[in-house]
DNA sequence: GCGGTAACTGGTAGCGTTTTCAAAAATGTT
DNA sequence: AACATTTTTGAAAACGCTACCAGTTACCGC
């Protein structure tokens, strides 16, 4: 007697298809998987008997009997933040139009040794895998390397250019950012980093030199705190810079999050903005737009990015012969509300004078 | 010659490990599921056999052969906002410990009939469902039911006693704010509901009224404004309630994220919080506590909530008896800065004039 | 020591697919 | 009409594991 999974009623496999529509079990299999040399008129007998006993494929039987999965595994750090979101959002418009499945997998929980979490991941479970901003990667990037599997990074700057990867033009778009500022006619920018171990921060930071550099502005290091993409970090970060004998006329924080922080700090301080303190951010996260003023910001194509991966990632599976390269999407300038030029050097000290005074006194 | 997967070389699977370990397959298995009957010193040799062939389980073909997937469905709506985030965290802590993995269906990409999609979920993919506030879930709820396939409901007031869910004691919670400010001196206090399909926005706005009605203050329509859980709601409501003839003296809105809002939308009158208004939120996501001023709110365990969802979970899927009831966590009022007794009456008025003046003056 | 019970162990038949491989049918060619 | 191709088809063997069924061994009280 088959043994029964529960005490639920059989399922409907392939062979009650195939009863049903008076073929043989290879041949449904074969109209499942969308193979030529199927006669047009026993695959519609096929389809109508699948429909008629509501035929569902078993994923698990599938893949193992050497077909693919038909899933795939997000490896992220931390779920639950917009960034990740919208990345999110991209990479399941992809999948479902593939008809994919998304396996969630959160790296803080590990505690593992990397050499068995990757084969867990790899034996089986997924076809593929998208590393979302890893902060060190180098521990399973070589294992999956070296098994061939498919992986796609997003939004971090290998060593190794070789790594399929897609990204933002981060130093790009810090410059521009920068730019951006210099024009309205700011000379002393604050800026807050983000975590410096990731690629992305780096990136920033240098971009924003950069731009000073080109537009002939020395570079002040006390200008420059260090964050890690927190809102706490641009509070901070804030405070610390408008604390300053001579402080800055804006400030650009390396993400939206932290930018938050710093218009909450410059708040704090009695201070306006755009009037008194232009703040600029990064990412383009749906809140930017949600916020008042509304932050002008450096707009990542998050969602699209996730699209890109997964797309990757999907041609990788298909075709083992492709090997993804490195791809960077433009930022773009999001002007809204935050910035504005300084004000005169005289008239501005006196109306920034005033208003701190207030501001500490309430 | 048996088909290989890929090019890749043999994977080892229990028959090496029984070989190399000089015992049967079915030892080896019984091993693997840590069943009891098995000599401690046959399961070391096992286990130190699998180390030494670093064998790594196939849960496909485990799952086929009629074990459990070991794989749990997470269906939700949004994913990238700080309240799901959360929810996530305490569900993953629960499933590592469990040996189980996660997979995320986003519920607002699919177009295709209910009754499959169920079917798809149902079918081998996982051994068990978890919906987080679905907002219309009847449609396969009761597919769930009759197939008597294991789930829980995350933060959804079924109108169906029965169903197995988690959720906060979210009127209680709003009648504690509400009764919070009321005891502050607050007389007129603004509302800004959630999103009114969904149990916990009606139960919030029925705390808010009962509280109301405890302490003798009539019921003003005009003080409550419909929203959708969504920070640009927050503000519109806010500077709804604020253009009043009679503007409150306080808003409680219904979540955090339009808290949010209204703190913007506070600030943008020229207003002080909580010198002017008070403002207090619903949720206690993590950013509460990181804005300026830090946010007074009614905290929902949310990790806990996901922790408690998924041992319920997998209780079920151990145990078919067992049916999961309804469970009620309980919230718990956070005092931060923004809410503190209104003004006198008359001190109160002029101040809040002149206020308001100079701010639409900037 | 002996039957009886309980703890172990191994053999093997599936689980529902895909994937050869070869046979059968259809098509084209002279 | 006979032959050479090319499409279509079906049978059957995996895929790696669990679960059932016997068969072994160990333990206990007499």
């Amino acid at each position: 007697m088959p043994p029964r999974k529960n005490s639920r009623s059989h399922n409907v496999t392939i062979l009650d298809v195939a009863r049903e529509a008076g073929v043989s079990p290879s041949t449904v299999s074969r109209v499942l998987n969308s193979q030529d040399h199927v006669r047009p008129d026993k695959r519609a007998r096929v389809l109508t008997a699948m429909t008629r006993l509501g035929y569902v494929v078993n994923q698990q039987a599938r893949s193992l009997a050497g077909g693919r999965s038909h899933v795939i595994g997000l490896l992220v750090h931390e779920v639950g933040v917009s960034y990740t979101g919208e990345i999110i959002r991209g990479i399941e418009e992809e999948l479902v139009a593939a008809q994919y499945e998304l396996m969630l997998y959160t790296t803080h929980r590990r505690k593992t040794k990397e050499s068995t979490y990757v084969a867990t991941l790899t034996r089986g479970m997924t076809d593929g895998l998208l590393l979302l901003l890893p902060l060190n990667p180098q521990a399973y990037l070589e294992s999956l390397h070296q098994e061939r599997f498919p992986y796609v990074l997003i939004d971090h700057q290998g060593t190794n250019e070789a790594c399929p990867a897609v990204a933002a033009t981060n130093r790009r778009g810090s410059y521009d950012a920068t730019s951006y500022l210099i024009e309205l006619g700011h000379r002393r920018i604050g800026f807050i980093t983000g975590e410096m171990r990731l690629g992305c921060a780096v990136d920033r930071l240098e971009g924003y030199k950069a731009a000073l550099a080109d537009h002939g502005i020395a570079f002040d290091p006390a200008l420059v705190v260090e964050g890690h993409f927190l809102q706490p970090d641009g509070y901070a970060g804030a405070n610390a810079l408008l604390a300053l004998p001579d402080p800055p006329t804006a400030i650009f924080a390396s993400n939206d999050v932290s930018a938050f922080g710093v218009m909450d700090a410059v708040r704090d301080h009695g201070l306006r903005i755009p009037e008194d303190i232009s703040v600029i951010g990064f990412d383009d996260i749906p809140e930017a737009a949600h916020v008042h003023p509304g932050l002008t910001t450096v707009r990542q194509p998050l969602e699209q990015m996730g699209q890109l991966a997964t797309r990757m990632l999907l041609r990788q599976i298909k075709d083992p012969e492709y090997t993804g390269e490195r791809v960077e999407l433009p930022t773009e300038l999001v002007i809204r509300q935050s910035c504005q030029p300084p004000r005169a050097a005289r008239e501005h000290t006196t109306a920034r004078r005033r208003r701190l005074k207030e501001g500490y006194s309430s």
